[in-house]
DNA sequence: TCTGGGGTCCTAGGACCC
DNA sequence: TCTGGGGTCCTAGGACCC
């Protein structure tokens, strides 16, 4: 058996914990720059507050009162996340952390007469009583089953534990899921599903697999497959370097202004280049990208991009800036106003070897033992406290955070702020 | 007025190799 | 007139996930 437990409403769950006067009413949680729902409580899901809605369209019912909204703060979430995580751990050693609220959970090596009912209501006390967090628990023989069970568990049981353990319970499952809820099916899958009268996981699975896999390609095979209760999915424990890492700001006005454009993917630049340096890679690629103002009427979007390829692999901040800046100038239309700008490093390799090209420059070997250093004074003494003059003074990707929360659990200087008034 | 950010995998087609 | 067979690598676009 696998599970999957997740945390309900996440990040909302998070700011309950520290303010219990919360429960029971309305709350959401808003994206960077507060732009749009991306957490809600049930009571807001009632109020009929959709995901996705951008936070102007609420702005009376949070300044009446109505609805209680938050900037989000991910610096809490996160650790708040390795504190549930850690707790799941005391289950099993078999943990996958999915994403920021949610984890696969492996229980195959446990007797078949476990009581998984049991065993997932103690996972719940325990995490509901030491985080604070309320979780939901779906126990099935594959991952793609735990989800859908993972699901019926918040959706109809009051114990928020769901299991199919066996045939009959795995089909009355698939029978409970719509078509767009299962794991892999998308909403462009779904809504081609629907039209063919496919509107259940069990009428799903009654698909011929030539017809799911010309339509669907493999994925879609794959997703039968786990189903019916065939597992293609194993568990994934440790964290896979990444293979592509992507910095990107949605600014709060658009802008024209080269130098603050110019200076914002400087610093994105930076960014990538920390995390790329944290998982030990170098990269051969770097792509800027710029984007107008999807919601202009007056202006047709346009998304332009260029890549550069690099001389070498790096990870040295400087030698990226300089190349991402010039792929800036390539694609500049000063005629244009952005929303949105953002790189994008690929061709991720481990640090060790590279190929070195004869006619271009050679790398700064200096660069790798200073970017260390810069790494380790930003770890101790804050984040950006030392920058490439390029990124400029902290204006180019400052938030629009109206409503954050104080980071109680990783920032005293913020908690002992709250208690001195 | 105001609309997020960060990833992965698969397929088809082009360019190239022997 | 008739024009093989087998492969790799790269890229763009689509679909999916949280």
């Amino acid at each position: 058996m696998f599970a999957l437990a997740d945390g309900n409403n996440f990040y909302v769950s998070c700011e309950r914990v520290f303010d219990p006067s919360l429960e029971g009413r309305p709350v959401v949680v808003l994206s960077n720059n507060d732009g749009i729902i991306i957490a809600r409580s049930n009571e807001a899901k009632r109020m009929g507050i959709a995901m996705g809605t951008p936070a102007f369209r609420v702005r009376k019912l949070i300044e009446s009162g109505k609805l209680i909204a938050f900037s989000s703060n991910y610096a809490l979430y996160g650790d708040m996340s390795n504190r549930m995580m850690r707790i799941f751990g005391e289950f099993t050693p078999g943990v996958e952390v999915y994403s920021i609220d949610e984890a696969f959970l492996d229980f195959r090596g446990f007797p078949p007469a476990t009581d998984f009912k049991a065993l997932g209501r103690d996972i719940r006390r325990r995490v509901r009583r030491y985080i604070g967090i309320p979780v939901s628990i779906g126990f099935a023989p594959t991952k793609t089953l735990a989800k859908a069970l993972n699901r019926i568990a918040k959706k109809h049981m009051p114990g928020g534990v769901a299991v199919a353990d066996t045939p009959a319970k795995i089909r009355r499952a698939l029978e409970m899921t719509p078509v767009e809820d299962v794991w892999g099916i998308g909403r462009r899958h779904a809504a081609r599903l629907q039209r063919q009268a496919v509107h259940t996981a069990a009428e799903f699975v009654r698909l011929p697999d030539d017809w799911i896999r010309k339509r669907m390609s493999i994925q879609g095979l794959r997703t039968k497959y786990e189903l019916l209760g065939r597992p293609v999915w194993d568990l994934e424990q440790g964290i896979p370097p990444r293979k592509a890492i992507r910095t990107a700001r949605t600014f709060v006005q658009d802008t024209s202004d080269r130098d603050f454009v110019d200076e914002a993917i400087a610093h994105f630049t930076a960014v990538a280049a920390e995390k790329l340096r944290a998982q030990g890679s170098w990269a051969r690629y770097i792509t800027v990208f710029l984007r107008t103002n999807r919601f202009r009427r007056h202006q047709t979007y346009q998304a332009l991009h260029f890549t550069v390829t690099l001389p070498y692999a790096t990870s040295s901040s400087i030698v990226l800036i300089h190349y991402a800046r010039e792929a800036l100038r390539r694609i500049w239309r000063p005629e244009l106003a952005y929303k949105k700008a953002g790189i994008m490093l690929t061709g991720l390799q481990p640090q060790g070897q590279r190929q070195l090209d004869l006619f271009r420059p050679s790398p700064d070997m200096k660069h790798h033992r200073l970017m260390q250093i810069i790494d380790r004074i930003n770890l101790t003494e804050g984040r950006h406290s030392v920058r490439i003059a390029a990124q400029g003074r902290a204006r180019a990707w400052q938030l629009a955070q109206m409503r954050r929360s104080p980071r109680y659990t990783t920032r005293w200087d913020e908690i002992l702020r709250i208690y001195a008034h």
